[in-house]
DNA sequence: AACGACATAGTTTTT
DNA sequence: CTATGTCGTT
């Protein structure tokens, strides 16, 4: 138990209800709330009534790697999940009271829209792209109960939506938090055994929960239960997505007795950049209020730079990235360059390949967007759900069959006459609808797969599969060069591995494509050895020894659509989070001019940058005439150079 | 059903 | 600028 500090100690210990851990960046929450949980096991607290949510996979994954080391095989034991994960769990375990079975799909957003689609088409209602956005919303809102007075359309829309889903035999990423807060409600027995189960009940990043993720914390945990919570407020940047932070100040009215512990020594970044940091937070008014403080001296000053053009500032920080690389013996990996935007990653990516600096862009499309991905577990997830109408879609249309959408329709009628999902339709097809045959053959097939999964070896249910689809032959027509085909072919066989990993261990395929839709999982990161290029959002939880924040320019960070929308605090929170990623070495830097849209813009600086002044910032160069006056030399000099056929 | 021309919009995105 | 989606043509 060494090494803790005195908060960090009473954390860990304290013994009282319900505790809020306002926990700084840095300053070791993880610890904490793992030290925490240790604490507890030691102290005979049974495994089964131990229950921590965390919100990302990698957090639950990194809290339970530090809990293997600590207590060993009764790790495994310990319920360390994501919120929606423990919904999942909740909804499968009680899959009847909401409609469902135990071997439902989630459907990922893309799905969900899909599902949307199809629910406005059946009611002759326009589907297009901005209605559906509009509707996503407002069914998340309906479905929480957050909305007053619901238009009785939009109700309507609603309803046809949980009907469709449930024929579906499928939920949704509301429906994970929402449908058990339901099941909770409404059964007392089932209410008394997830309250057993969650009798000491952990939450971390606090400050990223919804409104409903609360409500469903206020089911599972009493006042006579042990709730602790782990957030900050500073840090609270999915507002925008439905993430209060008023939750932390709720839970004082919920939890009259809440203990609440402060933890402001940060042991991540130098003093510098510590006292920008709060400097800068300083600004905000809706805050608790904390300090952080450093144990590793002033180090250097945080440097700002300006210059000229937005291209300028990418060879910038690529030079700089070099020459920090060169002198400091620094590796690539511990460096990062943040921005507010994706956009913004084009330039920097082209001048840092030019300055030869290996880089990675974090974020993207997931592994499991991929269309070849989804084109494998459409058929997969129709192995197992055969009511899964949307995976159906997909699968008959990939490869090409000749059906479209005008003999989907006419299989859609005949399967609404009978009941049947499209699947069993087309095993009984009527000669009258086109293509009969086809289909009637790709029912079958499908029926196969089922089989094959349940008689088969894992590898060669999955190879069976692979085979009777024909996707491998139509990626290979399709790819337009052969890296295409070889890029795609081996996300493929990374999924099997995936999944042979996954049975091995005794999973079935249900749970194992349950699982997936609920990792989000960036791609692993793979490259070691390459400086981190990502928004300021994904690096949230990160540290680098260096890093650069770039675009500080107004309407670029702050972001335009936040200034006039007046969410300028969560930018500020945003930038605060940026700058305490850094843990020797924080540049900022602007540009005059900014590449956008094809257009050049001229913009001011950032707002923040003025919030900034202090003794341990270093404007580099304060005139932005001044740089471009260098970079003007250096343009003269590589025109010299060319000329003389360097 | 498939392809290509045209239009349009363009923060952030844990699950 | 460019990624995506829609619409019209074949």
């Amino acid at each position: 138990m060494s090494g803790l500090n005195e908060q960090q100690y009473e954390a860990v210990h304290y013994r009282g209800k319900s505790m809020l851990v306002l926990a700084g960046a840095g300053s070791g929450k993880t610890r904490v709330i793992t030290e925490r949980i240790a604490a507890l096991v030691e102290r005979e607290v049974p495994l089964d009534a131990i229950t921590a949510v965390t919100f990302t996979n990698k957090a639950a994954k990194e809290m339970r790697q530090r809990l293997k080391k600590r207590l060993g095989k009764k790790e495994k034991k310990l319920r360390i999940c994501t919120f929606h994960a423990l919904g999942l769990e909740m909804i499968r375990e009680h899959a009847a009271l909401v409609g469902r079975s135990s071997k439902l799909a989630v459907f990922a957003e893309s799905e969900q829209r899909a599902a949307l689609r199809s629910v406005l088409q059946d009611l002759r209602l326009p589907s297009d792209k901005e209605r559906i956005d509009i509707l996503k919303k407002q069914l998340t809102a309906i479905k929480s109960g957050q909305q007053q007075d619901v238009d009785p359309r939009a109700q309507r829309i609603c309803d046809e939506y949980d009907t469709f889903m449930q024929r579906m035999n499928a939920v949704d990423f509301d429906d994970l938090i929402v449908l058990p807060a339901k099941i909770l409600a409404e059964h007392e027995d089932v209410r008394w055994l997830w309250r057993a189960r969650c009798r000491h009940f952990l939450v971390d990043e606090y400050q990223d929960s919804s409104r409903t993720q609360y409500d469903l914390v206020k089911c599972l945990v009493t006042t006579e239960q042990n709730l602790t919570v782990v957030g900050d407020d500073d840090q609270a940047i999915y507002g925008w997505r439905g993430a209060d932070a008023g939750n932390l100040f709720q839970l004082e009215k919920d939890y009259p007795a809440l203990h609440v512990i402060r933890l402001e020594q940060n042991y991540r970044s130098t003093g510098a950049i510590l006292s920008t940091a709060n400097t800068l937070i300083a600004n905000n008014s809706q805050r608790i209020g904390k300090e952080l403080r450093s144990n590793m001296g002033m180090g250097k000053a945080v440097r700002v730079w300006q210059v000229k053009e937005s291209d300028d500032e990418a060879e910038r920080v690529a030079a700089d990235l070099r020459a920090q690389y060169a002198k400091e013996d620094a590796k690539w990996q511990n460096m990062a360059v943040l921005y507010r935007a994706g956009y913004q990653a084009r330039v920097l990516e082209i001048a840092l390949r030019e300055a030869n600096v290996p880089y990675h862009v974090s974020g993207g499309l997931s592994f499991f967007e991929r269309s070849e991905i989804k084109d494998v577990l459409a058929y997969l997830k129709l192995t197992v759900n055969m009511t899964d109408d949307l995976s159906f879609i997909r699968a008959i249309s990939k490869p090409r069959r000749g059906v479209g959408a005008k003999t989907l329709a006419a299989l859609s009628d005949f399967a609404a006459t009978r009941s049947f999902s499209l699947l069993e339709a087309c095993l009984e097809a009527p000669t009258e609808i086109r293509k009969a045959d086809a289909m009637a053959s790709f029912g079958r097939s499908i029926v196969d797969m089922e089989h094959g999964f349940l008689h088969l070896e894992p590898d060669t249910a999955f190879d069976q599969m692979l085979e009777a689809s024909r996707l491998i032959g139509m990626i290979e027509s399709e790819a337009k060069d052969e890296k295409e085909t070889t890029r795609k072919t081996s996300n493929i066989e990374s999924l099997r591995a995936y999944w042979l990993r996954y049975s091995e261990a005794g999973g079935q395929l249900d749970g194992f494509l349950q699982q997936i839709f609920l990792q989000s999982n960036k791609d692993e990161e793979a490259d070691e050895s390459s400086v981190r290029l990502m928004t300021v959002h994904a690096a949230k939880g990160l540290e680098f020894d260096h890093v650069y924040v770039v675009g500080m320019e107004d309407g670029t960070f702050p972001h335009k659509n936040a200034l006039d929308e007046g969410r300028i605090e969560e930018e500020r929170r945003l930038l605060y989070v940026a700058i305490t990623r850094a843990r020797y070495r924080l540049t900022l830097s602007m540009a005059r001019r900014r590449k956008r849209y094809g257009q050049t813009e001229t913009l001011d600086a950032s707002r923040f940058l003025a919030e900034l002044e202090n003794k341990h910032v270093d404007w580099v160069d304060r005139d932005p005439e001044s740089a471009g006056a260098k970079e003007e030399v250096e343009d003269s000099m590589a025109r010299i150079r060319e000329m003389l056929g360097l």
